[in-house]
DNA sequence: TAATATTTTTAGACTCATCTAAATTTTTAA
DNA sequence: TTAAAAATTTAGATGAGTCTAAAAATATTA
């Protein structure tokens, strides 16, 4: 029905569409699947025809609810597989990623299901994404990033934003991993870096920049 | 390196050497990959120029050493994944297969072998098939058939030749799965059909066409 | 051995997905 | 409000994999 690449396709227009809340362009979509703008043009004429995007010539993609469900199902089945790859393999959390790419695409609703129900129906993939049901709802993740947090706040990250290998093995590190607690002791205004401490009493600087990357909860707040 | 498609095929030319003992015809390739024969000859060129086989146009096919470990580590991820479907996602030994032919083509030497490792390195797949180790050596199997045992003997299920879902249900009905341990009272010359009893002492007849599908071992024989 | 049947290959066309280069449309900004 | 810049689309080509129809090679059998 679908093609692995429409597949591809669908998944980028909808996180671009998620992320930005406006229609995607050609040229986004383009950087997104490392490709050429004229073969997203090709594309996006077919995934038409199919009614899978609403697109007409010159004017930017939305994503139709036939699509859309296609899309959180390939979203569901790679962050239950990414989940299933590190709590049942062992995999670590930066390496999940590009297998995961690859297991998305099995097309099987009842084994989706039952590794669903194997694996606990886990709410949060290992990077803190959420795992659509499957009726393709979302669970509500806390979108406060680390860097919009006052001092002198206790806190716990749930969640990366940048999923690369190199920012994860940088938070490996870093000894930062989800549910690790961290005290904010002082935010520079200088470069809005952060000093703050673990529950080992360690005390580190994080950048802007690793800030604005993490996810994170306040604690005794609910 | 090697398409789904090219390891398709390999697994198709390596089976049919296996079970014949002698090179595979454009003809035979054909009809287990269900496509045509000029589709084929495209495709053994192709694997000719990669080294995969050895191909003289008009000549029956073989398979190299290098298109021959492509072949067993196809074949050893489909059994392994069938493995992990029934042994931990609780699928029947009938709906696994479709869902294998998908799975055996992910590429991730470190997946299979975690995946291996996860499911206690089993031997054997839920059809009985023996599984190829991460050096692809195969375990050995009995490969007596049900068709083949005296009158009398003492016997258990090893392992099925035919796959389909139609023989494995019709199996089911019959409460016969790997372990079953079965009695051959009666052998009947007209049909070679075969008089049973199994561990409740049901008593039943099987045609010779489901014992000649039948893998055995001989009880208290080592 | 010659005719016939079977197997296999070639020729040519099609689809999907991609690319480069050129043309067109839209946006920005002087 | 034009001219330049940027974004987008079209045109034309390529490669993998498939198909049908026709040709060629091999095998069978009279
Ligand atoms: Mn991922
Ligand atoms: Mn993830
Ligand atoms: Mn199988
Ligand atoms: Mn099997």
């Amino acid at each position: 029905m679908t093609s692995l690449t429409e597949e591809n396709y669908l998944k980028a227009i909808y996180t671009l569409i998620q992320s930005t809340d406006k229609k995607a362009s050609t040229n986004e979509i383009a950087k997104k699947m490392d490709t050429k703008a004229s073969s997203v043009t090709d594309m996006l004429k077919r995934l038409n025809e199919k009614k899978l995007v609403d697109y007409e010539r010159y004017k930017a993609v939305k994503i139709t609810e036939k699509g859309e469900k296609v899309a959180i199902s390939i979203i569901r089945k790679h962050r239950l597989w990414e989940y299933f790859l590190v709590e049942s393999l062992n995999f670590g959390w930066d390496e999940v990623h590009d297998i995961a790419e690859q297991l998305e695409h099995i097309e099987s609703v009842e084994l989706t299901n039952k590794l669903d129900e194997f694996l606990g129906f886990p709410k949060f993939d290992p990077h803190g994404d959420p795992i659509p049901n499957n009726k393709g709802v979302f669970p509500r993740r806390e979108n406060q990033k680390l860097s919009e947090v006052q001092e002198g706040k206790e806190l716990i990250i749930i969640g990366v934003e940048d999923h690369s290998p190199s920012f994860l093995n940088f938070l490996g590190e870093m000894n930062i991993q989800l549910g690790t607690e961290l005290s904010l002791r002082t935010k520079h205004q200088f470069d809005n870096s952060l000093v703050v401490v673990n529950n080992e009493n360690q005390k580190f600087t994080l950048s802007q920049k690793v800030a604005s990357n993490l996810y994170i909860k306040i604690k005794n707040e609910d």
